[in-house]
DNA sequence: TCTGGGGTCCTAGGACCC
DNA sequence: TCTGGGGTCCTAGGACCC
């Protein structure tokens, strides 16, 4: 048996913890620049508003209900976090943190399961003042529906446990194929072309090439999973990032080549931090910057570039093999940097672009990571990272001219005599 | 007027090799 | 000029998650 406990609106309830006066009151946590809803309270869900509404859309709803608006915070959030996890590691030693409000337990050897999860709900939020929901079945994706129950039904008091099939039957039948983990809009729309509406008619449709077919490998695990059969192991060491990515949109739009130039450098650094703090090494590096990809009608512009560092399937595995023992030169010398600042200078127009690494701003814990990276031998497969990315989303560029059809602009300074 | 910032995995198709 | 069959690796793009 499986628990997937998850936080209640968890940044809000982060939010809630330094701010016990608004415990009776509606809370929204916006995005970076305040443009989305990143979590909002269950009364406020109820009323429609949803996680990625963008916030001028649900401002009327928010005000009228005198909701508590926050902007998000992600150090509080990842520190209140850990010790969420850390409390539920107590009582769970398998288990396995999925995302920052979700963690699965591995039940295994619990007698009365359902007096053991209610402890651990109990324990929680004495520690540290968040309220979770905890679901209970024979596979993770179970489980998690098992949970997606527990916060719509006020009877389960947060607590949903599916002991045997029938239960699971039960359960199956009330939630709407969309609403399985791993099954998003696309596939459930494929899925009710031919009659799968429900879980329920998902785990008992009887014509699984079908299904291969139609949502790959991925779906039918799903589906096996629905039935009983586990497919999902919990992975507990916790594994090491394959993409680190630093990226932001912009408040006001960019029109100053070096202003974009300095974004991008402090991107960098922070993947770069990163990626040194995971101990890893990187395959490749990539940087992106674009303009406002909701205004359809303004000409657009996307850069895109991709160096390799290293190639560890091709050439290192054969040396690895002979035994011999590799360092990553470029990661150690910072001459990859200057082959990216190579990037940089396409990007720009420009033959060559130096970036500045700011070493001394890290910590010494930081350098002497970096030192160490000598040591670390080349590592393959997936414990190797296989790209940073430094990156930029919309609004890079504020364009004044209305065009009626979208034109697409090769390069930046083109973009710039546009502006 | 105003629309986030991260991640994972799978597949098809092309390039290349013998 | 004509042509097969097997394999690997890489990339782009799609779909999904929180």
């Amino acid at each position: 048996m499986y628990a997937l406990v998850d936080c209640n609106s968890f940044f809000c309830s982060c939010e809630r913890v330094f701010r016990p006066d608004l415990k009776n009151r509606p809370i929204v946590v916006l995005s970076n620049n305040d443009g989305c809803v990143v979590s909002a309270t269950k009364e406020l869900k109820d009323l429609g508003i949803k996680v990625g509404d963008p916030y001028f859309k649900v401002k009327k709803i928010c005000k009228a209900k005198r909701a508590a608006i926050f902007s998000s915070n992600f150090s509080i959030y990842g520190n209140m976090s850990d010790r969420v996890m850390n409390t539920i590691k107590e009582y769970s030693p398998r288990s396995q943190v999925y995302s920052i409000d979700e963690v699965f337990c591995d039940l295994k050897g619990v007698r009365d399961i359902e007096k053991h999860v209610r402890m651990i709900k109990q324990k929680v939020l004495m520690h540290t003042g968040i309220p979770v929901g905890i679901g209970v079945a024979r596979t993770k994706v179970l489980s998690k529906l098992a949970n997606h129950i527990a916060k719509q039904s006020s009877k389960s008091k947060g607590v949903v446990c599916l002991t045997n099939e029938e239960l699971e039957d039960i359960a199956l039948k009330r939630v709407p194929i969309s609403k399985v983990w791993g099954i998003g809009k696309r596939s459930s729309e494929k899925l009710e072309i031919i009659g799968i509406k429900t879980a329920y008619d998902f785990k008992v449709y009887d014509n699984e090439a079908l299904i291969q077919k139609m949502l790959s490998k991925v779906g039918v695990q799903i589906k096996h999973e629905l039935m009983g059969i586990e497919c999902f192991d919990i992975a507990d060491k916790e594994s090491a990032k394959k993409t680190i990515m630093c990226s932001r949109t912009f408040k006001d739009s960019i029109v100053n080549k070096d202003d974009l130039k300095q974004a991008i450098s402090n991107y960098i650094n922070y993947a770069s931090l990163k990626l040194r703090r995971q101990g890893a090494l990187c395959t490749s590096l990539s940087v992106f910057a674009r303009t406002n990809a909701h205004k359809i009608y303004q000409p657009k512009y996307y850069m895109h570039e991709q160096i390799k560092l290293v190639n560890p399937t091709n050439d290192t595995r054969k040396l690895i093999s002979q035994g011999v023992k590799l360092i990553d030169r470029g990661f150690k010398d910072g001459y990859e940097y200057k082959k990216a600042g190579a990037v940089l200078g396409n990007f720009f127009g420009q033959s060559e672009y130096q970036i500045n690494f700011l070493e001394e701003q890290d910590s010494v814990e930081d350098q002497k990571l970096m030192k160490t990276v000598d040591a670390i031998n080349m590592k393959i497969g997936s414990d190797i990272v296989r790209s940073a990315s430094c990156g930029f989303d919309n609004k890079v560029l504020k364009i004044k001219k209305n065009l009626k059809s979208p034109r697409y602009l090769t390069s930046f300074d083109e973009l710039l005599r546009f502006s």
